[in-house]
Parts: C-alpha cells; structure tokens; sequence
DNA sequence: AGTAATTTGTTCGTATGTATC
DNA sequence: AGATACATACGAACAAATTAC
C-alpha cells in the first residue's frame, strides 16, 4: 500500500479545513489525540505528526496535559 | 560526504569515543534515539544500527521504553 | 478532599516502502 | 544482489500534571 501523500500530511489536511471553515474555532480545543486516532484510524503517531505540522505552521498550539487548541500561541503563557 | 565507512559505523565510533573518555558514563544514559537523530541528523534508523553495534561490543545496553545505558547488560534485571 | 480518568510527552520495538551505492 | 539510509506507520508501556467526579 503507497501513496504518494503520507498519512500525517492527509490528516493535517483535513484538520487544516476543519480550522479554515471554522469547524475547529479559535482558540477551541482540537480533540484529544487519542479521539482522533479512532476517528480517523490512524496510529497516534500519525495524529502527532499532523498536529505537530499544524503547530510548525502556527495554526494551533499545544499545551502539555491539556491539549491543542487553534490559533498562534499567546505571548505569554505559564 | 563520501566514506567507506558507512553512517552508522561512524556515528558508533563516535559514541565508542564519548563512552572511553568518560563523556557518556558507566551506567549513564545514551541520549534517546530521537535526539541522537536531530544531534546528528541522521534517520532513526541509522541511530539504532549504530547503538546496535555498541550493544554487540558489550558496551551498551537498551532496556524497552527507558533507554540505553552505558556497560554491559547487567545479569539480573527486572 | 481525594481518587480516577484524561491527556500530552517520551521511548524503544517492529515493519514496510523507496532510493541509492 | 545486498548493504546502507531515510521516511513513514503502528504498537506498547510508562510518566506526570491536569481535570473531572
């Protein structure tokens, strides 16, 4: 099984959409990664790929034992 | 960057080098595969035949979901 | 107030596909 | 053909702080 698309980038995709339609609001949680895994029938690890992809492009932040949530990270935060 | 020596023959040697100087300590930790990975930018893959060629001299020992250690397997472990 | 559930972080094990030397 | 190297993907188990009840 191969495509040419990895599996994180396809997650990140629709998690991308689900942000620019406003599915996911600002500022709201993204489901937890264990929800998405099921969800989408994927490893954890991919879940945290596509997560990570959306961080490096600012579109979400993720605080430890919390959660992700959309939008840029606040300046300050403890 | 051409070499005989392949990647991971090289990374061992280094990590081989860190261990005789007493830079990585008798019973001391390796650092994760992942940030070997970063540290010297090579894929996981060629981190763990590196680690692997240490586990074969008896000069490292991995323990599952903890880590690799410096020095020989210890006899008994739980 | 206290305990259980939640949630992200970490880490090694394993397998597969692709490309290159 | 075989060894090397990288990327992707899933698995499993534990840590530790936070949250929920």
């Amino acid at each position: 099984m191969y495509s040419d698309v990895p599996l994180y980038e396809q997650l990140a995709a629709i998690l991308r959409e689900r942000i620019r339609t406003g599915d996911l609001k600002h500022l709201h949680r993204v489901p937890p990664e264990t929800t998405l895994e099921q969800e989408f029938e994927v490893s954890r690890d991919t879940v945290r790929r596509a997560i990570q992809q959306l961080r490096e492009e600012g579109l979400v932040f993720t605080v430890r034992r919390r959660g992700t949530f959309v939008g840029p990270r606040p300046a300050a935060e403890r």
